[in-house]
RNA sequence: GCGGGCGUGAUGGAAUUGGUAGACAUAGCGGACUUAAAAUCCGUAGCCUUCUGGCGUGGGGGUUCGAGUCCCCCCGCCCGCACCA
């Protein structure tokens, strides 16, 4: 009996699914399409467990979905411009193109190696300039439409990488990669107005367009894109050395306006700016705040603190004039960078407030109920300021609010915006946290923008005739210097041409895209790639959207709003129907890892560690290792383990199928080396199983109903595992169907495929190597090809269960006495109630807990459960 | 602080709509095979027990014939957002 040899069985499949283009998407036919993807990878150099994770999961569905008739779509490509590629050739020389492409040869044969079936002939990079002339051509069309425009504006700096980084790609202040405090520089750059899409963005994601995403993920852009719905209104200002005669603020309380007790301005809004010239407090509170930490443990320690400005500004309703400070809690990114403080209902404003002997006018009565919230107040209606320190910011009636007394909080909010509209002071307006999308990066390795700077003419686009712009040629060397090569004397002749315009004397403009731009619609260029447009839009709305689209959750928020507004964008520009491009998202958990660190506190990799009875050796000196916490794998704690590795140990299939089995896909999988082996054993326990029956489907039939109570609960079996495996597959339970693989494959156990079991055992066998298949596609081949099975098992259509079998003619019925489980049954599943009821109380373990007592009542649910009540 | 999620054997995790808690796997234990080991196979396995049963899904209470599942309170963990006016 010869062993599953995955070493040869595996390339010797990979081989025919690519001579016989298996997987390559055929847009021809009239069958359903599916179009399955995941998050295409960065080349770093080689895949990490996590990508065979990610891809396995993909394949999965892939092959199912081909199984079951759809012309499916699943194609694989590179995200391959960005700074890593910049900070290889300045570390170790070489040009970044050289890198990048190298790096994606090697990991283009190590996913084949895993033997995914990917539609190859789709492949491309993001650097690959017949990929970037079509984003250039695309930034060209969003320009000419207004949704793209050139703004001088502080941006953020980071210095370590001399680049311009996204608001979201600033965490705490600091660059998201480099972990540089991040300087505001003023700049020149270009934004994509992705504030302007802020409302159907957000409306999208629940009005049901976006159904098949997580509800966290959702949550996650929802808090991103912030929308808050409030009042914008001017005080007017009175003072010495006005700079301007108007403060305009934000608010989303207008109601309580009539608790106003001061103005308050961010530290670095212009007002403050402006007398910080001439009053030294002022500036000194302003540098105090620069200097202030903007890390969330800082900010909560952060005590309120502020600077009276030499004006007061009106109010609008009482004309009282009140008093304005800048203070360190004032954002002014937020709204106006200006705020009126209602200290009674705000809990900021207060602290401010009782710091400085503020008044605190209470607005607000309590409704009743929610005074418990109110908490240090004696007189829950609050009538005047009782010295509280904790803000009443529930609902309740107006007070003290003159035109507003006796209105709900809630119908003061509206009269009060009504009234200043009607004043002339301002307007209800809605506000965001999204900032528009600043693309431009002061880098080499990415996607030059399709743009002239003209003195005279300004931002010319590049004619359509002279794209791409393409990278110039670099001198290596010149990567070992910081910053951007193309500013600089290396680049001169590709920067410095004419003007497309007026024929002067101009220059390119040098920034390139940012990389987030590169994955906003390589899925759309998946699907249709022509060579003189983006997409061919028939061709991309076959595809579109992507049905199932899987990745990691760090790309939450950046990557897929991203990808949402790029395709509403394209859709405008005529080239798909589609606004949201994934129906459906998984977001699967990453691979963790038991960390190891030796007596001095080095970090040890998993394959310099012996295990034996749970303690851990260094392989080398034998010496006592410590297991640390089970953690998400870093090259830093060298938790990893290298899956290519893996698959030389165990093959590709068992590989895949650990990372599947055991923990539900969207949670965290710890990879061990016994559950690979787990895996591999179970791949052997298959091979031979079906290595019984080996031709056994060139000569056996279909089976018979007719069949010994034994066999026919195997083709019961048989049909049920079908069933609930075609089920878990749909609704992402790769655990939990393989499993049933595990449970069917034992059930198969012993029995000979020989007379009357021939035709039973074919058809179990077959159902096993078939849904194994999407999990151990390269051993189902084999145990296909041993069954004598025609053609591949890849391209085999999915069995179907047959209804007639999922259910059992004879059924245990637990039988409990007062709700505890007593004894069992065996009955009918379509035994009457009365009957069941008979047959339960006549059971001996049962009866033995009636004796001397009295039943009351016997519930019967069908097919589930009796329960007798007895006292 | 706000929002979301979760808590089940030694471990990862199953459990349909409120109906046999712990499927399946991993580690363990016992056995077979072997000179031996590995591999493989078979068996065993929530806890306690006077062997009759009792107790068990973070803790407490409730609804119900019946609760891991529903409701209330509490504890703990994870994730997201956050001086956002």
């Amino acid at each position: 009996m010869a062993r599953y040899n995955p070493a040869s069985a595996e390339p010797k499949w990979q081989q025919r699914w690519d001579e016989e283009k298996c997987f390559e998407a055929r847009s021809d036919g009239d069958r359903p399409k599916y179009y399955v993807l995941e998050m295409f990878p960065y080349p770093s150099g080689k895949i990490h467990i996590g990508h065979v994770r990610n891809y396995a999961m993909g394949d999965v569905i892939a092959r199912f979905k081909r199984a079951q008739g759809f012309d499916v779509l699943h194609p694989m490509g590179w995200d391959a411009f960005g700074l890593p590629a910049e900070n290889a050739a300045r570390d170790n020389g070489g040009h970044p193109r050289e890198w990048t492409y190298g790096n994606i040869d090697v990991m283009r044969g190590q996913l084949k190696r895993m033997g995914l079936a990917i539609d190859w002939s789709r492949e491309f990079a993001t650097c690959d300039p017949e990929y970037y002339v079509h984003q250039q051509k695309l930034f060209l069309e969003f320009l000419k439409k207004g949704f793209v425009e050139r703004r001088e504006s502080l941006v953020n700096w980071d210095p370590v990488e001399m680049t311009v980084l996204a608001n979201e790609q600033v965490v705490d202040g600091k660059g998201w990669r480099s972990g540089a405090p991040i300087e505001k520089k003023s700049m020149s750059t270009w934004f994509f107005k992705i504030t302007e899409r802020a409302d159907d963005l957000l409306a999208a994601l629940d009005d049901g367009r976006l159904e098949g995403w997580p509800a966290h993920v959702k949550e996650m852009q929802r808090n991103w894109i912030g929308k808050s719905e409030g009042l914008k209104m001017a005080f007017p200002l009175s003072g010495n050395d006005l700079p301007t005669d108007k403060l305009e603020i934000y608010t989303t309380r207008p109601d309580t306006l009539y608790g106003a007790s001061f103005l308050g301005v961010a530290p670095d809004h212009p007002l403050a700016k402006h007398y910080a010239e001439s009053d030294p407090a002022v500036a000194a509170f302003i540098s105090e705040c620069a200097a202030q930490g903007t890390s969330e443990a800082e900010i909560e320690k952060a005590e309120k603190k502020g600077v009276p400005l030499p004006v007061t500004g009106r109010h609008p309703f009482t004309g009282e004039e009140l008093p304005v400070y800048a203070c360190n809690f004032i954002l002014m990114q937020y709204g106006t960078g200006a705020i009126f403080a209602c200290p009674a209902h705000d809990q900021r404003d207060l602290d401010f407030a009782r710091k400085y002997g503020l008044p605190v006018k209470p607005v607000i009565a309590p409704t009743p109920g929610h005074e418990n919230d109110l908490k240090a107040t004696a007189d829950p209606s609050c009538p005047t300021d009782d010295g509280r320190t904790e803000a009443y910011t529930g609902p309740g009636t107006m007070i003290h609010s003159g035109f507003l007394d006796g209105m709900t909080t809630e119908e003061a909010l509206a009269a009060a915006i009504a009234k200043i509209e009607e004043m002339g002071w301002g307007e209800g307006t809605t506000n965001y946290r999204l900032r528009d999308w600043g693309l431009s990066r002061q880098r080499y390795w990415g996607c030059p923008m399709p743009i002239i700077l003209c003195d005279d003419c300004g931002t010319v686009p590049v004619p359509d005739d002279q794209l791409p712009v393409s990278l110039p040629e670099i001198d290596p060397e010149e990567f070992k210097a910081p910053g951007n090569p193309l500013d600089r004397d290396c680049a001169k002749a590709w920067r410095e041409v004419s003007c497309p315009k007026c024929g002067k004397d101009a220059r390119r403009d040098t920034d390139t895209m940012d990389t987030f731009v590169d994955s906003s619609w390589y899925f759309a260029r998946f699907a249709s790639q022509p060579d003189d447009k983006p997409v061919d839009k028939e061709e991309a709305d076959r595809w579109l959207p992507v049905q199932q689209y899987i990745g990691g959750i760090e790309h939450a928020i950046l990557h897929l709003l991203y990808a949402r507004y790029f395709t509403r964008m394209m859709k405008e520009c005529g080239y798909t129907d589609v606004d949201e491009p994934f129906t459906n998202l998984f977001t699967q958990g990453m691979v963790t890892h038991a960390t190891y660190r030796d007596e001095a506190g080095n970090w040890l990799f998993p394959e310099e560690v012996e295990i034996r009875g749970g303690e851990a050796f260094a392989r080398d000196s034998g010496a006592p290792v410590t297991i640390g916490p089970i953690e998400k794998m870093s090259k830093s704690k060298k938790n990893v383990v290298n899956p290519m590795a893996m698959a030389d140990a165990y093959g590709a299939d068992a590989v895949r199928f650990f990372m599947l089995s055991d923990s539900p896909p969207e949670r965290d999988v710890e990879w061990t080396e016994a559950g690979a082996e787990g895996a591999w054993r179970f791949a052997n326990r298959v091979y031979e199983t079906v290595e019984r029956g080996e031709g056994v489907l060139k000569r056996a039939g279909a089976p018979g109903t007719d069949l010994p109570d034994d066999l026919m609960e195997i083709r019961r079996r048989t049909h049920k595992t079908i069933d609930g495996v075609t089920g878990d597959i749909e609704h992402f339970r790769f655990n939990k169907a393989i499993a049933r693989l595990y449970e069917f494959l034992g059930a198969l156990k012993g029995i000979s495929p020989e007379g009357e079991a021939a035709p039973v055992m074919v058809e179990a066998l077959r159902a096993l190597t078939q849904l194994t298949a999407p999990f151990m596609p390269h051993l189902a081949e084999e145990c296909w090809e041993l069954l004598g099975g025609e053609g591949l098992c890849a391209d085999a259509p999915w069995p179907k269960a047959d209804e007639s079998l999922l259910a059992d003619d004879v059924i245990t019925l637990p039988v409990q006495v007062n709700g505890k489980r007593r004894g069992e049954i065996k009955v009918a599943p379509d035994a009457p109630q009365d009957e069941v009821q008979k047959i339960a109380l006549a059971q001996d373990d049962v009866a033995r807990f009636l004796e001397g007592k009295t039943v009351r009542k016997v519930i019967v649910v069908p097919g589930r459960i009796v329960n007798v009540v007895a006292g």
